[in-house]
DNA sequence: AATGAATGAGCCTTCATTCAT
DNA sequence: GATGAATGAAGGCTCATTCAT
């Protein structure tokens, strides 16, 4: 079967690009891990780029059903679906003992974008992005600009992501004990939670220095090759 | 003189690691980017390791001087304190267009973490998070737990790393024009900062909207770990 | 029907064969051309060799309609044949832009020979040399030995594919302009009858210059092998 | 040494380019033959390519040496020289038993031009093809056109270089007998010469028709890739 | 008769490393 | 200390061929 192959050989590739990111792994690996032929990439995908660009592909597909958003329940009062929001957020970034490859693969794609970049962003974060905002359309007063909701959401998802990329660091930086007491998903969906709404609610009348400064967020050029 | 040699070696192999990366990085460009033999870099640092890591370990020493922490002035108002210490970082995010190669090094070992890790981390990191656990000592009430302060200040840098991070997904999330007039350093430097005070000025009175009112800010209910 | 695939293989084949030699033709691209499986040679030719020995017979057999040697009338003069057996010749080499395939794949057996190559003799080239060969007869005296109108035909041949051969080194030695004017297959079919019949003529009456008169041109004295 | 292994490697090189070409020729087996590290090539010529190139340079060179032409004694009667000339020629082309691998590489290149050819026209054929014509000067009639001379000229290389390239035919076409006794080099020199001054004492008033014909020599592309 | 999938051998190239000088 | 040359392992890729259907 067509299929089987081409199957059994993206799901080794997956793992072994999330661990290894694409130059370091090899598609004699993936073919070993596999049990497949280093022929069957090239007749299957072509070469090693468009493996990749596939099985990156398939890792933002499989990722959704893994940690899914709870579905909007539009009556709940928009607090409980933040908190909802941060704590799959959280569980997504720190609440697996061993973050799945997919996740992996997805982190590299942001840090180091390749060709698989784009579509990665448009079907799959900015719809959860735009969920974020809407929760914080219904917390925010309705003058704030847009430009400050968009602010506050990046900021949300901002310390959630950090508390992924910054593991390392934290695990140096915290006593285990310490970390286990109040840096679990929980304690930290709390935190975070509470720390936005008293902010929002204080900067009820939000105020905007008029002069734009020139340097802006990200100018240089950001996708380049295949890191 | 050898140590010319061992220099010209790391100032050109600083560039190059920090642009492609461990791997992708070959001695032989090393070697010729610094006009030296390529048995050198295995004479003098051992192999390629190495030499990656003394690299590492000079970016950092390198780095302090290029964006320095505004020396703190004890007397200044901690808000005034806040707001430099967030924008510099700011600065070091996204503020250089063509961000150092020292920055870009450490980032991929914050991603990362090979051997040169650790030391980075305390030698680089903490005394820098301190000095903004100093800042806020002086904001939060007295009272307010020692991991509270901590996971505030994580928030904060987790909002500036995340405008470095992200800044693939923004470039393509948020048009040029608006990027330019509201997420500049200062801009965003005013955001976080009022942001952060208004939280801080909200929670000095911890305050229950409608959960049950032990979940408070210092609430010590633990769960499980930090991957 | 198999006809039907095994005629569009041996179609497509020619071109490609005829262009990159048998090495570089690759059975996939074939395959692609004549829009039939890869499987499909090793069927109906059992490898890649006998498909190309097939290739080069149906060649050959096309090749013959294509430039055809003027049909000879026995009663034009001999020095008319002879013009217009040299212009066949030279538009076969030269006077058709690009040079059908078939005689490119023809071309590559003169010259690095394979197992295709001896019928090829026999069955095209012998049968339009003696059309020659008989054109000289009666250009020549009676008494001229068998080798030296063997020798004359060959001398007519070689000068004809020579400029095929030598068409690169020609095009670099010789200007544009000199080129069309004084090389055009006209004016070399006359050259090369102006050229042989002038020596005929002269051969006529065996004549010694300075050199002993026994070096004529029927001289039969023998030396060594041809490689 | 340098330049042991490099010249291992071009000795090695000339006969297996020679025999199988560019493409079938692999540098695995240069490199066993040389008794070198097939990393050895990439080293000393960057890659396959460039040491073909190298390879035909060196065999253009060493070729000069083995048969080289007559140093020309302008006293002597052009008769002679011409003998001479086309003697040597022969020699190259037919009159050692096995071809050396610098002419069959030189053949490769005027057949099937690479990037290695033009530098080959330009100090190896021109210079001798203009000795030629040296000879011819002094045979014809002053009023002979200069395009008459080079193309009496490239009549003579033209039956020379014939009989070393279809020397797979001759095989097949003449008896061995026969052809040990008439096509030895000095029958065929004698054939030539006394051919081609039969002609050219017979032309002594060439005359050319006015109108150019509009096919030229040589109209198509040539040099392209490595065959 | 015909196919799509799979194979293994082999290709050129690149790499970090070592060796003799 | 420093060098140019040399090495072996491994890299991605391509090929003609075969197999099960």
């Amino acid at each position: 079967m067509c299929d089987d192959t081409r199957t059994r050989v993206l799901n080794a590739a997956g793992p072994i690009f999330a661990e290894k990111g694409f130059h370091r792994a090899t598609v004699r690996e993936i073919c070993r891990a596999a049990g497949v032929n280093v022929a069957s990439i090239n007749y299957h995908f072509g070469d090693k780029e468009r493996l990749y660009i596939e099985t990156v592909k398939r890792a933002r597909q499989a990722r959704v059903a893994q940690a899914p958003l709870p579905s909007a329940h539009p009556d709940d009062p928009p607090e409980e679906r933040l908190e909802a929001f941060v704590h799959t957020m959280l569980m997504r970034m720190i609440g697996i003992e061993e973050p799945p490859w997919q996740w992996k693969l997805m982190m590299r794609e942001i840090l180091q974008p390749t060709k698989a970049f784009e579509e990665m962003i448009d079907e799959y974060f900015l719809p959860e992005f735009h969920m974020l905002l809407d929760i914080l359309d219904e917390l925010l007063p309705p003058d704030v600009p847009e430009h400050t909701r968009t602010q506050v959401g990046l900021g949300i998802i901002g310390q959630c992501l950090f508390y992924r990329i910054a593991a390392n660091v934290i695990q140096m930086m915290i006593p285990a004990e310490e970390r286990a007491r109040h840096y679990s998903v929980d304690e930290l969906t709390r935190h975070i939670c509470r720390f936005t709404l008293a902010a929002l609610e204080q900067s009820t009348t939000p105020r905007t220095r008029d002069e734009p400064s020139e340097v802006s967020v990200c100018d240089e050029s950001a996708t380049d090759e295949l890191a």
